[in-house]
DNA sequence: TTGACATGAAACCAAATGGTTTTATATACT
DNA sequence: AGTATATAAAACCATTTGGTTTCATGTCAA
């Protein structure tokens, strides 16, 4: 009976280099969706499909401002990628064994 | 004129829940296909093309050995994962910060 | 040398992805 | 009231994705 809350999570999120992008310009500053389009060589349907899916991560919300839909970022998530990448590099010192280790094999 | 010397980034290779289990594996040990294989309710093939993506984000390397194929992980590229969190998540102080601040509501 | 084992490669398939165009609706402006 | 603006929603489409099955190749072991 467990929901399928998300359709997408953040992994799947972040996997395309727009969408990245498009966090990128929000974490300066809340904008609507036209402003963001404005940033981008594609139409505005196409940047709002690529606002829900940030916004099934939870990565975005969106508010109605007006005609406007302003979207603001939302951080959090990215937490989850941080644990993940900790499981392989958990702290600086250990890529920097890793790199002295691997020295020679080059 | 630039070549397109990868087809797969870091960020599309660990979009995938399977090939993100497969580099978790890797990191405890070496392993070949057909191990890698029976941990997953799939066919080898398939687990040969996660393999492959993985191997063109350069996450893993492959060598024969015998009549076998051992998969080293290469964690290396995941320090780019790193990069893009810490635009957001500039340092530990603000997550600490953030899990404290949500602790309750789990 | 014959058979079992490990992998590779190709053809195929359904569903998801990332875009488009078109049409509709709500709000703001004059 | 009528027009322009901002978004939403739907239909459509080509390509990619994530899996399958089938067949071929190379290696080990008896």
């Amino acid at each position: 009976m467990s929901q399928p809350v998300h359709k997408h999570d953040v992994f799947q999120a972040i996997a395309d280099p727009t969408r990245r992008e498009v966090l990128k310009l929000l974490s300066e500053k809340d904008l609507p969706i036209s402003e963001i389009t404005s940033h981008f060589p594609m139409s505005r349907t196409a940047i709002a499909k690529h606002l829900r899916i940030l916004s099934e991560a939870e990565l975005v919300s969106g508010q109605k401002k007006g005609r406007e839909k302003i979207y603001r970022l939302h951080p959090e998530p990215l937490i989850e990628l941080r644990r993940f990448y900790e499981q392989f590099w958990s702290n600086k010192l250990s890529i920097l064994k890793y790199m002295v280790e691997n020295e020679e094999e080059k």
